[in-house]
DNA sequence: TTGTAAGCGTTATCAT
DNA sequence: ATGATAACGCTTACAA
């Protein structure tokens, strides 16, 4: 590879005066400027940021470590959303995986350190509490879509009660009465604070619990999930008559699309079909297409690494205080199902 | 950030002896071996990567840019094979997207350079061809699913041809005898290589022409793509009446599962229904599961690590003659719809 | 078995 | 405006 010092010979100057042409320098005379930016050309020469990085005792690099138990599109999102801001902030982004043969959250997080990341993002791929190693405390740490249950560290998670709240605002707003929401796994924490938001929504609009049903359609036996959503919906429209339905993801909804069509029901006439996730192309390939409330992980991905460059920025305040996750506000993506 | 020397100090030994130690050299007393662990775990001591790559002149770094236009979970598979087998090798795979402001591949390749990755992986999220600029000739470069149209990468891309021949031969040997093949867009690469693998599977078990047929359903216009899945599906059931339906993609297969639920149609009793890429959730939320050629994706990003280290080892010898792209076989993902 | 000295490619400091 | 010299944290080469 080319050096500095070899730029410096080409183009007969000193080694020092290439490093500040390279640094942007002005103090250089625009004659050997010149000079020496046709000899960077000619040799090709990139600097060396291993050197840089080791006297400028500065790396400009943000470890992302992806909790990858399941590859869903929302990492891709989060990691998107990081990586943009890391480029227009003048970082790298060093992602790694957690599904990696052998590879434990203590390892990768070594991993960051001896590249001398300045800080730290842990991404998980649903919306949970997440305990990290207490080695995590030893570099500023932001954990995206999920939390520390003491919160020891700043977190960025999607305001899943919001998300609720509005749609189910939108739902009565359109005129829609009697709305069965058919909720994820009730352990889950999208699943309460959507059902919080649900009801407050229903309380502020002055119905009463007779006028909306909330059933879960997804049962959990010995920790395996099992999708109920056919049954449930069978049962709920038969008993129960709504004229619209909320979805807890949008895979439920497609599930949900399928007994409507097969009972011959249009879908935003008859019914209503509202859902969470805005996931990748399945809102679009639904027909009528899927008005969902999409989680906002790009934009999550944007402010996690906003966050940890104010974190290492002010890294001599030590966090002690703990800190409430920052709810970030997710915005309905309208199509034509209600 | 703790040094050897610090390290060195604390254990009362040179701070060559630490070095030692930190590299398993064998040829260091057990006692200040001990001592020497001793310290590093008190202080929390972690090698500085970016001076031991400017010294031994060697990153282990891997770049990978991913021409993330749109965002499939395609491209997570890839990265996790390219991280997965990079991990397993002691490389650190850096990961640049192609999707940011203002980033154009010549700039992140210069961003590897910088970094002093040992070769780069250009991924993208189709098979296709693509013309990377002429700088990556700089480094060796190897291209996932894409390739040069010269050939002047190493390349490795999914076996389209062999997957639908697969597919074709399996539904035959089940005794289907009238398929139809609801193809994507004929300008990409995968559908051409489908149809070829297609009709020799046909010939081959000796029907004719007149026993299947092929249609696209993803009309063009003015660079839009338009899905007519849903009226290609109804004409041809109604005029050629099929017993088994290839779809081009696992979307088109959710598109025709409506078609036939609406018409009352049991899949995988009346008629047959098979697919290619498996797609993420998809195949398992559809009722039967979808059963559909896997695009080997993971596979591909393992490959593409192994490759570009076999690259780096042997860079003298020049690659000149053009290479034929290496093709990964696809597997069946068999579910019951067929 | 251990230590010393040099060097990797860069930036910081200070002198010219 | 430019350059000599030291320093960053590590590995290599060689000496003890």
């Amino acid at each position: 590879m080319v050096t500095i010092k070899q730029v410096a010979k080409r183009a007969g100057v000193s080694f020092k005066t290439v490093s500040r042409v390279v640094n942007n320098d002005p103090t250089v005379k625009p004659e050997n400027r010149e000079k020496i930016l046709a000899a960077i050309e000619e040799l090709g020469y990139q600097p060396n940021i291993a050197a840089r990085m080791i006297r400028k005792k500065k790396s400009d690099v943000i470890g992302f470590i992806s909790d990858e138990i399941s590859t869903t599109p929302s990492s891709v999102d989060i990691i998107r959303g990081a990586q943009d801001m890391a480029w227009e902030k003048g970082k790298t982004l060093m992602v790694f995986n957690l599904n990696q043969k052998d590879a434990n959250p203590a390892q990768l997080f070594d991993e960051c350190t001896q590249h001398r990341a300045e800080g730290v993002i842990y991404g998980a791929m649903y919306h949970q509490a997440v305990e990290l190693p207490e080695t995590f405390s030893k570099l500023p740490t932001v954990m995206v879509n999920c939390f520390d249950p003491l919160q020891k560290y700043p977190a960025i998670v999607p305001d899943d009660r919001q998300a609720a709240y509005y749609i189910t605002r939108q739902l009565l707003a359109k005129g829609y009465k009697r709305i069965a929401f058919l909720n994820l796994n009730p352990d889950i924490i999208a699943a309460k604070l959507r059902l919080a938001g649900f009801q407050q929504a229903l309380t502020e609009h002055g119905l009463d619990e007779s006028q909306a049903i909330v059933k879960t359609v997804e049962q959990v036996n010995d920790n395996e999930v099992i999708d109920v959503t056919r049954e449930v919906t069978l049962d709920v429209l038969e008993n129960f008559k709504p004229d619209a339905i909320l979805c807890g993801k949008d895979l439920v909804a497609v599930r949900v699309y399928f007994v409507l069509e097969s009972l011959k029901m249009k879908i935003g006439k008859d019914i209503g079909v509202a859902s969470f996730d805005n996931w990748d192309v399945i809102p679009d390939i639904l027909v009528p297409g899927l008005s969902t409330m999409s989680l906002p992980y790009y934009e999550m991905g944007r402010r996690a690494v906003q966050k940890i460059i104010q974190a290492a920025a002010d890294k001599e305040k030590t966090q002690l205080e703990s800190i409430e996750p920052e709810r970030i506000t997710c915005l309905l993506a309208s199509r034509a199902s209600f």
